[in-house]
DNA sequence: TGCTAATCTAACTAACTGGTTAATTAAAGA
DNA sequence: TCTTTAATTAACCAGTTAGTTAGATTAGCA
């Protein structure tokens, strides 16, 4: 992802910080995600994307900063785009069911991230992280409350069967998200790529029809429901930018630790 | 878990080698677990186990040997009890809901595991992992080609519904391996204790429903099973010994690597 | 043109970390 | 008792790695 891989750089000053900033946050994203908060090396970062080590910390504070960062910058997104399933209309099924779609999607464009969240859900183990803490208040709790508002709506209306909410909503996700962080085991087991777009298209509709199959009462039509769901052509085309959304201006507190 | 916490330990010699590998192997379990083996320290592991650094690697080649022990020591456990529930008799269904326990209830006894297999799983990311290829070969492998076996079965036989066997078994283990990995979430976003027994007896409850209600043809039938397989009392009582069942015998391959 | 602020880098350092070595201790034979 | 050998440690080393610093380059502006 370096920024001008062949072309004769005049080194010294690029004067793109826009581009900088944004060859930073993506390289760091793939060197967080392969390797965890505790392997990524700024080094390798500063490497990928084309920069000068010391131009990570002009941007971001440190390297927990620059974690951050990557994880807001995948969140951010997320967050708009399953909130707009679950804030529409319809019925709860067929709004449970496109945010499902939508979240899978969201995933499979940037494969990066399940399994940089996964990493983050490991080093959260017991003591409280701030990272994670930090995600959880801004987006996953904004999500996870549309979602068990929707499932519960489902009950009371009879279209889902008695399920426990609080327990259904995590078992959703869990099963959206697993799939892209097993895929390492499915590609020695299986021997195929689990990334390709017709195993991603056949996954997605084996997600769905999992969920709706558990979770309506009339489980048929759910099923149908859901094939139907999963088939449906894309939404969003293009989906804006992807990071540089926030300001340029760099970071610079003379803060030294310890 | 230092093995004499606070008795005036004789130093230089304990002569206990099954004690001091047992301890190292569960210290570096819970390392490991925590920070991943690329944030996992030796110095952590040795302090936490009450012995001198250097004697990790009087047990163990390098970190990586280390944590390969420490994967098998749980994976054998885990394919020994899993193999016994897809391997017994009675039908299909009972079997599979039989088996979903067994792994919940294996990974529920040792909390560390699933967030040590999920951080495996994040390193292995895109280059093949050794650690990764072994596991499956050795573990993985077997349980999935059963697991499937008895899928196609139940289909067979009309007791499930029709569904892609390939995609509904790692679905199945995602489900359960799921809840522990997001154990963190759950905990600031519901401010609870997902361990506490009441937490996972609920939770088991909740995953075999979720499995069952997806799976059956039958469905009502099928929930009712999964009820009753939930409830079941343990059938392993003390499941043997933990570690220490390799030979105590050291390593001492003068090998160097580079 | 010269000043100022933003952008960017080479070189450095202090602390850490995986791994080694040589020596020490106790138990078990001979 | 003497010797061998398994178990164990203190002290060390060489290679990394996060983070710093001082300075260079350039665009824009007065």
């Amino acid at each position: 992802m370096a920024l001008h891989p062949s072309s004769a750089t005049r080194r010294g000053t690029r004067r793109q910080p826009e581009a900088s900033r944004g060859a930073i946050l993506q390289a760091a994203l793939v060197e967080f995600a392969q390797e965890g908060i505790a392997g990524a090396r700024m080094d390798a970062i500063a490497a990928a994307a084309g920069v000068n080590k010391a131009l990570l910390y002009y941007y971001f504070r440190d390297k927990e900063a620059l974690y951050d960062a990557v994880l807001d910058d995948f969140f951010v997104r997320l967050l708009s785009r399953v909130t707009q399933a679950l804030d529409g209309a319809g019925p709860a099924g067929e709004r449970l069911l496109t945010y499902a779609r939508a979240h899978f999607d969201c995933i499979s464009e940037s494969l990066h991230y399940a399994r940089l969240f996964q990493g983050e859900l490991m080093s959260a183990g017991r003591g409280k992280s701030s990272h994670l803490t930090r995600v959880v208040e801004r987006y996953i709790r904004p999500i996870s409350v549309r979602l068990i508002a929707v499932l519960q709506e489902g009950i009371a209306s009879g279209e889902f069967r008695h399920v426990d909410a609080m327990q259904f909503a995590p078992s959703i996700a869990g099963m959206i998200v697993h799939y892209f962080v097993v895929a390492p085991v499915a590609r020695t087991l299986f021997a195929i790529d689990p990334f390709s777009p017709q195993a991603l298209q056949q996954r997605r509709a084996a997600v769905l029809d999992f969920i709706a199959a558990a979770l309506f009462a009339d489980q048929s039509a759910g099923v149908k429901l859901a094939a139907k769901v999963a088939s449906r052509a894309e939404a969003q085309p293009g989906v804006a930018s992807n990071a540089a959304k926030t300001s340029t201006r760099r970071f610079r507190v003379q803060g030294k630790r310890k």
